[in-house]
DNA sequence: GTGATGTCAAGAGCAGTGCTCTCGATTCGG
DNA sequence: CCGAATCGAGAGCACTGCTCTTGACATCAC
């Protein structure tokens, strides 16, 4: 990936690598809202244009921080989810919610970002996906696992309208379990960021203090809900 | 409400109500970051500035359209709720959770306002907190009345240290139930946007196609989590 | 080595934004 | 009826993203 062939081709990937850089410490202080290019190229010494032969667009930078962000969190989430128990799965759980929220408090710009409202105008690059399924791989797994070990509670059964969404998140995550098991697993992933965005997003405020014990234990609850025995 | 006394008055409320008008429809087509104030004044035949004479600043005409959102949406769970047999606890949950979808469905732009990233540079106007609240009393509702006619299912214990913030939302919201039943209530509520907020915002893409199938699942699932059986 | 080729930063400029201030005109209240 | 309050218009400031042109530089083939 590094080793660029000639010196151009190397200082213009570091180039892009400091652009990338101001521009995320820009849009952890300011938010997406606030990051601008001429501000980018005013830091760095440079005027705005010549950020273009980097970066075709705005929308374009923002991308590349959004694919960042994404493998900022599913890093996060994977380390947390190596330092548990392997056969402790409600732990892995709860290990890899905290991961996921305490990224959140700490870059909450750029969580805003990932899962807040799509700011640049609605577009959906594609090329986002494989980052953005990081997190997922990781859940899906934890409780592939857990249901290959036989420690799932059973659950009542998945409506045959979903048959297909549910076997195409099977193969999509490399999961070998049943769709009743898949769809509770989602709706844990959903709530997991539903509940991350409500503290984050101000939902919480006057409502929650204790938000950290209200976290976990509302977490337990979700992983009960996807099977995982507390 | 009406009935301003001078003629003054009267066009004066009547060019706000304008003024929030023409804004609410940009912002359902450009979204929240594509409202101009020059834009809505240029529709209005005005110049720019006069539009400083109804709103200080953008940020306060966006303030307008939130609180607006917030009771449209907080009116359309209200009229579902009330449509649905009122003995029926989970159908009145259910219908409320339809409600929410629908209307984020229809006011996808508006929804992110409320729901999504803050965007206008982080700030929590505290006059939206009863707007914001309309949905919440109904849900609050549903439970409340379900737990006086013994229809929710035993759960298990809450944790002590939220008894303070359980006892702020107990009185907030003219709850008569336990803390065990209200957390249960809150993971519900915030599975239930975690879930619209997916899906509006595309985390669904290329994961979930049957989406209202898979609402009504998954809302029904969060419903037997707050102990309302199906 | 030298000349052609491609890449680069810089600058000017366009169209748009939120917002402030001043200046006449209009309207209201006493 | 007259002073005071309110109003719309306009000019202007400091920004923004983005485009186009220009001249300097490095790279590569010969």
């Amino acid at each position: 990936m590094s080793a660029g062939r000639t010196a151009r081709e190397r200082v213009r990937a570091e180039l892009i690598r400091e652009i990338t850089e101001i521009a995320r410490r820009q849009l952890a202080t300011e938010g997406a809202a606030g990051l601008s290019l001429r501000a980018v190229a005013r830091e760095m010494g440079m005027v705005s244009s010549a950020i273009y032969r980097y970066f075709a667009s705005r929308d374009e930078l923002l991308t590349a921080l959004i694919i960042d962000g994404y493998n900022a969190v599913g890093e996060a989430v994977e380390r947390a989810d190596a330092n548990a128990g392997a056969a402790d799965f409600a732990g892995r759980w709860l290990a890899v919610c905290r991961a996921v929220r305490e990224w959140a408090l700490e870059h909450p710009h750029e969580y805003a970002l990932l899962y807040g409202s799509p700011v640049p105008g609605y577009k959906a690059p594609e090329d986002t996906v494989p980052a953005a399924m990081r997190d997922t791989v990781v859940l899906a797994r934890i409780i592939g696992e857990a249901h290959a070990a036989g420690a799932l509670e059973p659950s009542g059964p998945c409506p045959p309208a979903l048959a297909g969404d549910m076997a195409r998140v099977r193969s999509a995550l490399f999961m070998d379990v049943p769709d009743e098991v898949i769809v509770r697993g989602l709706t844990a992933w959903a709530g997991l960021y539903g509940t991350v965005s409500f503290e984050l997003f101000g939902q919480f405020n006057n409502v929650i203090e204790e938000r950290a014990a209200y976290f976990d234990h509302t977490m337990t609850l979700l992983g009960r809900l996807a099977g995982l025995k507390p």
